[in-house]
DNA sequence: TCCTCTTTCGTCGAGATGACGATAAGCAGG
DNA sequence: CCTGCTTATCGTCATCTCGACGAAAGAGGA
């Protein structure tokens, strides 16, 4: 903490916001990246963010960065801090000091036009990885992406990605998605109905997979998963 | 990201780097703290921590921080970003953000007198949470003791805090002082011996825990646990 | 009606885990 | 040397979970 304190002690720095806001669109994972307007990196995709206001909180200007990018109405997305990165000339303007926020949002119907909404847009994350993105921004979308695979598998988390009322199909889709591999429908139904606060059955069914009338499922109220869900197929055994 | 730029949009904030050291002492699991010296919170105690430095990287600023704090020999010390906390007034003399690191150490033998050790001692974290930190430190080492907790089960971590050679035992103390939960020592040891790269014979034995001699042990390469430590002791089943 | 699709329920063997018994190998004291 | 104490290490057993997969249920379409 700071002990010896003399306000031109300290160097000028620059706290920014960013945000790594994952959705599932047609069956892949994807970013909201936006394109840059200025140099540095003028046309290249970047993350979405801005400046730190005087008087703001972190929570409160990464839901204010969301808002104006996407409008999407907050209560439906998870939000969470994830790291903040400083490395000296990681902005080639100044020392900017970037903390991290990872969003996860359900597939919104239209992309709400907000303040800034016009220049944002879902991307896969493998294009976007592809795509070399704008300063450091590669590994933040790197980091978040360890963060999302990883909180799947301990937390109830995956139904975020999901609307109001969804299928396990969906559900599992979200899983595939994420993790990028197949998961056995039967094992995974098990699974998930068996957690003991992960689903609440509405009541109600639907027939928009296809085939048998599916039940309609909401969030339930665990907070994490026991025992985890398991992420391997085809891996024997670790021990 | 910074679109906009004009070097006076941004508000002037100061950010620093604090520590949540934790290492087990006798059985119990510590904290770093120092006394503050001056106002505010003055005599209160604090996590260690400063001012980042003009051309400094978040985790030199930590470890320097940890070397000015402990003189512990950095390279037995594991080091990782915790959170970053920044509402506005957490200091009551100008906006601070602050990036907050969190690091396990082995008990070190001599607390050795650096720049500003003098002032730092390790704190049972029962003592510190009991008696208020200064600041919202509170929050802080709250936080770093669940991420400790929480990764004492998913990681081979709790290795950090053993000295190099050690035995099941000590690894098992371990886990009980940061969990605060007595485990079974034959469980355990079929455990953690079992566990792909956690524990690497030395083909050494000591009888420094009084009875029959135990193998030494040292640090596996393995990064993750698979399956992950069991925490719970007396709970019958989550399903 | 028959086929196809997806959901949902069962079955089986292979680990993993909790509870706990049994043995091994040191030391202290008589 | 023998007895008792300590702790380390090995086994056993019932229960739970997981992966692989079979099979029935319930809708729509040809």
């Amino acid at each position: 903490m700071p002990q010896p304190y003399d306000p031109a002690a300290f160097p000028s720095v620059a706290v920014t916001v960013d945000l790594v806001v994952l959705t599932v669109r047609a069956g892949r994972l994807a970013v909201l990246l936006v394109e840059r307007g200025e140099a540095p990196h003028r046309g290249r995709l970047a993350l979405p963010g801005g400046f730190l206001r005087p008087d703001e909180d972190l929570p409160a200007a990464a839901a204010r960065e969301l808002a104006e990018e996407t409008g999407l109405p907050h209560d439906c997305v998870h939000l969470e801090q994830l790291a903040t990165y400083g490395t000296p000339g990681r902005d080639p303007r100044m020392r900017v000091v970037t903390i991290c926020y990872l969003a996860l949002a359900p597939d919104l119907p239209s992309p709400v036009a907000g303040t800034d909404a016009a220049s944002a847009s879902f991307v896969p994350v493998d294009d976007a990885l592809a795509a070399a993105l704008a300063f450091d921004h590669d590994r933040l979308l790197r980091d978040g992406l360890e963060r999302a695979r990883a909180k799947l598998e301990y937390t109830p988390l995956a139904a975020a990605f999901c609307p109001e009322e969804f299928t396990v199909a969906e559900l599992r889709r979200v899983y595939e998605a994420v993790w990028g591999t197949p998961l056995d429908p039967r094992n995974f139904h098990r699974k998930v109905t068996g957690a003991d606060g992960f689903l609440e059955p509405t009541g109600h069914s639907t027939t928009r997979d296809g085939g048998r009338p599916a039940q309609l499922y909401r969030r339930g109220p665990a907070r994490t998963l026991h025992p985890s869900m398991p992420r391997s197929t085809g891996d024997p055994h670790p021990g």
